[in-house]
DNA sequence: CAATATTTCAAACGACTGATTGAATCATAC
DNA sequence: GTATGATTCAATCAGTCGTTTGAAATATTG
């Protein structure tokens, strides 16, 4: 990994974060890395590759970590019932002690999944994790119907996307220091009450 | 209101709404909507204000029926304390209503919040109507701090805007009826616990 | 019908997009 | 020291972007 590849994959980080894929040229990456338009190619071939390349480098190590993290409480428990907390842990702390080193990254992923243009690049990196987090999410909630259980869990990805995205939109957060690590203990919580809700009466009409 | 722009606004909102703002171009829209390309800044002046039309026409009536609602909880309740269910019911019911009228309205709402790229917009036409409902959980939730409070009601933001955003991208959700309504009851008794759950200590190491 | 106002149209504007080229520069190895 | 490969560079490609223009077409009014 040449210092320029770096510098690429900083700043297209950083700047996809804060304004997205579709908003963000080449040229403003580029300008703002201080390298030549053509390394951008030479590099990484196209700007989907590049965008590609910028993920796969953060999330393969929070992934593993979560996995890690995973087999770890998974082995704890035996054959018993797993903890929804545990598991919310295990999902959310890699992410969280990434963060503390770099802010930019996890807006990136918040913006990977707000913007849903690129499912092939959500798929290829971040399915495998959700499998096995989804079978960690139905042995924890047993009770919960297999689609309530999968809409409970694309509820939490669209929290936690709009959480890392940025600073929230709201009168009384604008200004707020940003506290990522923080942010992911309160969003923590909140999604804990929310997976052991009850679940919805259907049609009701009340 | 001529036929030329309705067609444009009914283009318009699913296009943008399906690729997001930045990715959909107004050559595209107006193919699509089969108007001239020049009718589009006859009308409405520029692409933004375009988007802002577009939000408009569609989020005023939603949050006048949200204010509604809220109207008549708040009358019903005297000085009690307000029920949490029944503010989310105000907040997420007029959604629904109109959802099941027109689909593409509400996947538009959703991008608005993602793309986060507008904030002028968000704070134009929905910053009144949160202002009421900020309101409205502080008196269902007295005991939660200000600052978790707003961090909650951000939380629940994400998760809409997320959901109401297109298909998940989980393996199970891709391919089953797209019915929001249902959708919309999930996401009220999840965000319910979400709610009422107990604040993360602060910090803690496990 | 004539006159006025509103709306539509094809054409073009300059700026910007992602991508490509071939020469220049650099590093490494013989 | 020179040859070889890897990397950087300015210049340019064809295409698209949002926007503007002025003339044609349509609708409205007197």
């Amino acid at each position: 990994m040449t210092e320029t590849q770096e510098k690429i994959l900083d700043t297209a980080e950083r700047l996809i974060g804060e304004q997205g894929y579709a908003a963000t040229s080449l040229r403003q990456i580029i300008a703002e890395a201080g390298v030549n338009l053509a390394a951008v190619h030479y590099h990484f071939g196209s700007k989907e590759d590049l965008l590609d390349a910028a993920v796969v480098r953060k999330a393969g190590p929070v992934n593993e970590a979560r996995i890690a993290a995973l087999d770890r409480v998974e082995q704890e428990a035996g054959e018993g019932q797993l903890d929804i907390d545990d598991v919310l842990d295990c999902f959310f702390r890699p992410m969280a002690d990434v963060t503390r080193r770099n802010q930019k990254f996890v807006r990136l992923m918040g913006r990977i999944y707000s913007e849903g243009l690129m499912p092939q690049i959500v798929q290829k990196h971040f399915q495998p994790t959700m499998g096995r987090f989804l079978a960690a999410f139905r042995r924890a909630l047993p009770e919960l119907p297999e689609e309530e259980l999968l809409w409970r869990v694309h509820f939490m990805v669209g929290a936690m996307a709009h959480t890392m995205c940025g600073p929230s939109s709201l009168p009384g957060l604008m200004d707020a220091p940003v506290d990522i690590p923080r942010r992911i203990e309160r969003l923590q919580a909140f999604l804990s009450g929310g997976f052991r809700a009850p679940i919805a009466a259907a049609g009701e009409k009340k």
